[in-house]
Order: C-alpha cells, then structure tokens, then sequence
DNA sequence: TTGTAAGCGTTATCAC
DNA sequence: GTGATAACGCTTACAA
C-alpha cells in the first residue's frame, strides 16, 4: 500500500464539490449529462485544487490508453522527423500520442522495442519498413492492434496497412533517368550493408537502380556500398571521393539519400569538378538542403509529411472514435508515390566528349 | 466492466505454470527472490502464452511510470533531434521511457503539452528553454517531480534544474568574434518576433549580439529580424538578399542558427559574393551541414547530444534507481558552454577596401 | 521462497 | 442527472 498521493484525486475533487467522483468524471470526459451548474462547481473545484487528471488509471479503467506507438529508424534525420510531424498534426485534435522511438537502423533494436512500446497498450502501432525478426513479427500479429508499415510498399504484403511506395521501382525510375539523360558510365552511392543495422529502403533502391543499368548492359562496377547506416554528409562525400579516385570516367551519379548526395557534391566542388557540367547527381528524398543549395539538387521527391498525414488519417478511420462515421474500410496498401524533381545538378551528357 | 482482454493476464501465466500472480510479478521484475525451478516454469509459461507485461496496471499499482516527459521546440531540428538522441543513449539501460511532444515554438502549445503530459504521469519532465506561460509555470512547480529547462542558462532562476549555456552570452562572443577581425560593417540575421511563436534562445543571441555592437560604437541597423519562426535554410536566404539588397556594404553577417547561416551562404553563392573574401558568415549551432560545406561554416558550436546526455546522468541520479547510490546532490544549473568553430566562412577584413 | 489481502485512480454499468 | 459498486491488471506490505 504505497504512500498516498501527493496530488489531489478525483475523490477530492468529488469531495470538494459535493458530488461523487462519477461525475467528475463525466466532466473530465466532456459529457454532456451533467447539469451547468453542477459542472461549474466542479471545474471550481479542479481550479482550486490544481487537479490533473490520472490518465495511467484512466487508462487501465477504460482500455484505452490514447497512445500510438511510432517506431522509426533514427529521428536525426529530416524524413522521418517530417513523417512523425505529419502524424502529430494529423492525429492533433484527436487526443492521441505518439509514443516515439527509434532503432538506429538496427533490427534487434527494433524487436525490443516494438516488445517495450507493447507493453505501454498502445492502439495502434506503426513502423517504418516490412522486414522484421520473426518475433517481431510475431508480436506484431499478435498485437490486436492495427499495424501500419510506412515508408515502403509493392514488393510484400503488409502485416496491417502500408503506407509508402515502391522503393524498387524509385530506384528504377533514377536509373532510367539518367540514361535517358544519355548517361552510359552510372555510379550510384549506398551504404555498407551490416549485420544488424540495415537501411532496407536504401538497398532495395539501389537494387533497383542496379537491375535497370544491368537491363540496359551498362556496367554496375560504378555502385559504391562504403560507409554507415545511414549514409549522410560526410559519408557521401567519401564515397564519392572513392569513386573519383578509382572509378574512372564517370557521367552520372545517384546517391540513396540526398544527405549523401548534397555531400557528394560538396566534394566536387572541393575538386573542381562541374555539376552538372561535367558530371550529373541525382539525390533522393527531397531535402530542404536540396532545394537550397548551388547548384540545386535534382532528386526522386517523396512527400514525407504526406506519409505520416495519412497514416493519421488511416487511424482516425480504424480507431474507434467520437466522430461517429469514420467512411469505408480502408484499403491494406496506400502507395503515395514518388517523383523525378529536375533541378540544377543533373543534365544530359554534354554532346562532344 | 469492460469485456474481458484478449491478451493473457498476469494470472493466466500464473495459473499455467502452478503458481500465483505475484510470484510471476516477481520473475518480471527480475527478482532474485524466486526458485530458478519456478522461474523457468514461469517464462515456460510467459512464452508460451506470449505474454506480454501491461505497464499500464504496474504504473498505477507501484506509482512508477517510467516515463520521461521531454518537450522541445520542433523535431524537425536536427539539433533538438541530437538531444533527444543523446537523453535516449543516457537513459538507455535504465528502462526509463521518452515521451516526446514539441511545441512548433509556441507558448500556447507548450502550455497545454505539459498538461497533457503531466496526466500520463511522467517522473521528470524536461523542457527546452526558460520561458513559459504563467500557468505552465505553475503546473512546473506543482508537479511534485525534476523539472529540468536545457537550452538556455545563465540568466534567470531554474524551476528545477537546468543543463544548457547561456545564449545571451554567445552571440555577445559572435560579436567580438567579428570585431576582432576587423569588421566594422557588422549584420544579423534572426527571425521574426511573433505573438506566440517564439524562439527565445535565438531572440537571446540577438540580443547579446546586439548589445556588444552597440558598445563598441556600431550601428545595428543592418540586424534583420524577418521570416518564420524558426527560421530555416530559405528564410536565411531571403534574410541575406534583403540585407545585400538594402543595407549597403557588408563587412560580415551572423546568423542565429546554422541553418539560415547556410542558406545566407548559398544566397552570396547565388550572387557571386567571395565568402569570406568579400563577406564572412559566422552561424550558429555547429550542424552537421556547416562542417560539409564549401566553403565550411564558421559557427559557434553547442553540443546537442551532450545536453541530452547530462540531463539523462541527471536523472539518473535524482530518480529511485536500482542503481542505490547515486552520488553527490546535483547542482541546479549545468553550463555546457559553447566554443567558437573556425572554419572556411570567417575571414579577417581585407587591409585594403 | 511463496502466497494473501488490499488498493493504485479511474471508468463501465446499472440503479435511482 | 447522479451515485454505488465492481472491476481494470498489477504491486506493496506482510504473513507463512
């Protein structure tokens, strides 16, 4: 029997209006079946008080705890962070929260922590990516809770929901770009792939850059995979440097993420090398840092905030909710899309040469 | 009384391995108090059913959550990202749990943040900043747990503790900074002060830098405060195009924050402007982006992580562990201080001009 | 080493 | 409109 509360219950509350905490509760709640007056001696007495509700015991009352557990790769990076945004907006005047965490890339931390966030009883749990441990997996079935993967689709079938697009086919899509550009020596930059820490997305992307460059018989020996999960600024730059310094000629480069690619093309700049010039990069993601820097980034746009905007809205749809109608069941898998945005570091190949 | 859960219970764990509820709460806990025998018949049992703890019902039952209620400004910012990043690695064995809510700047939000965090009961909040509504205050002081303000020191009182620097200070030492190398013809990029929107810490800087021009005889006049709080990579832009477009000559130009300080960079790219042979750019902040940049930012540079990390030893030490002795009482206010960052974008004024 | 009893602060349910 | 009662799933405190 621990130490009774420092801070006032709803029993005080109850006590101090002269009523029963029932129907403090019901306030609380914003029902409408409590008589004006009645209500207005209660909020005198929560003011008085400086009563905050208990929502851990609201919750073990009630089954509904309010949160949705959101897992993502690392939330220093911009995407994810405009993901997690998108959702908070979406789910703003819900009365939901997000209960974040992330894994570093890292699966193992991913199965923990899909374990940790379970044990809060979120409502509704949604993760970045379709590949798990099998116990992941598993507890992910087992949930009860609707499961949203976000930020991939098209290859597999979901758990849940999906929310994302095709990360194959946006590498693809670059990759035919480029030579459509008249590119025919293509290099693409990723990162080292781990034991434990994968950037699946990443990887599928170049798969299917590499798939068209092989298609089209041109060389793949150009695809660079150096550096950590995930690949940023100073990884990029590296591995551009690599490819400078051993590749030969080169026409085009994409980088999985415009992070690597903005740092790709800080290094040729710091060696004098024209972009777009003498050499095109194409980024992918659309950053803010590519829109903004000299010469600006072409790149293969995903609308991040958009993901984590309708994900929201997916869940307004499958949670129970006080709107009352909440329209048609959704469908499994919501593809968003990507697309080519030209800017200034991609051109075609220069005619002589 | 709700329909009975779909999840096992503690007491179908315990009724399948022959035993009673708390001895399983026991094994949880990882109590040593418990016959191996048992234990392993117990976590027979936990996987067989998939079992999974409810933290919901153990925080009411030991008034422990495990929560750590952190609020920012945005999470868009790689530097609060950082310092979440850095709370997360210092509380990662601990089984403490973030949960992270961001204000888009604002007062109002922050206000009804930390009620809605203080009702899941956190055991420590951690906020950025010193400077909060009336009531917010209010509810800081009354929640009975650490309150922690990071970001910001120096100036006022903490209500609790605070890990941070003092921001007034640094951009008192970007201005002597810029004397020092001989400019005379000194700008400032900042955002727009708005009504609810603020960015205090930002508003600080500008003020130190401020106060050190007018000391030493200079005009402020070409100090801009315009674009959206806060501001990023196209309002620095902007800020520098109109201070280049406006203020006449221009020996040097800081700007609160990394971001705008790189966007400015990229506006005198645009323009053709030598940086730093005809203007530096100090920023602020010590982003990632500043060291990949060319030329590379100067910057006054803060260590986001590592705030995010002593708030974590912090709370450590000032939270029931397991961990039984924590050490020496700390010290309410922690001063991570700042340094100046040299790099490419500084430069001392030419001797001639 | 294990079990029993009571209760954490709220809400569902049903009676008044 | 309002209240009494019984949970929600777990842990504290103490007994055995």
């Amino acid at each position: 029997m621990p130490k009774r509360s420092l801070r006032p219950t709803m029993r005080d509350v109850a006590r101090l209006a002269g009523v029963s905490p029932m129907t403090v509760s019901r306030v609380q709640a914003g029902s409408a079946l409590v008589a004006p007056e009645t209500r207005d001696r209660i909020n005198a007495a929560i003011a008085a008080l400086g009563y905050v509700e208990d929502k851990v015991a609201a919750s073990l009352s009630s089954r509904r705890t309010g949160f949705i557990a959101t897992i993502v790769p690392t939330l220093t990076n911009s995407t994810f962070a405009d993901t997690a945004h998108g959702l908070t907006e979406a789910l703003r005047r819900s009365g939901y929260q997000l209960l974040i965490g992330y894994t570093r890339y890292r699966m193992s931390d991913e199965e923990s922590l899909i374990r940790t966030m379970l044990e809060r009883r979120p409502e509704a749990i949604v993760l970045a990516g379709m590949s798990h441990t099998e116990a992941a997996g598993t507890m992910l079935r087992g949930a009860g809770i609707p499961v949203v993967e976000i930020w991939d689709c098209g290859e597999a079938d979901p758990i849940g929901y999906a929310v994302g697009f095709s990360n194959i086919e946006s590498g693809r899509a670059a990759a035919r770009h480029l030579i459509a550009l008249g590119h025919r020596r293509i290099g693409a930059i990723g990162p080292t792939i781990g034991d434990d820490a994968h950037d699946f997305r990443g990887e599928a992307r170049l798969t299917g850059f590499t798939e068209v460059l092989r298609e089209a018989g041109l060389s793949t020996d150009r695809i660079v995979q150096r550096g950590d999960v995930p690949l940023s600024f100073a990884g990029g730059a590296a591995a551009m440097a690599h490819l400078l310094d051993t590749a030969g000629p080169l026409d085009a480069v994409f980088a999985i993420s415009d992070l690597a690619a903005f740092g790709a093309l800080m290094e040729c700049q710091r060696r004098g090398i024209a972009v777009p010039g003498s050499l095109s990069v194409l980024g992918f993601g659309d950053f803010e840092i590519g829109d903004q820097c000299v010469p600006a980034l072409s790149t293969i746009g995903i609308d991040a905030e958009d993901i984590g905007r309708r994900v929201g809205e997916l869940l307004l749809r499958l949670l129970p909710g006080d709107a009352g109608d909440h329209g048609p069941t959704p469908t499994a898998v919501t593809d968003v899309g990507f697309k080519i945005v030209e800017r200034g570091s991609t051109a075609p190949r220069p005619v002589s040469t």
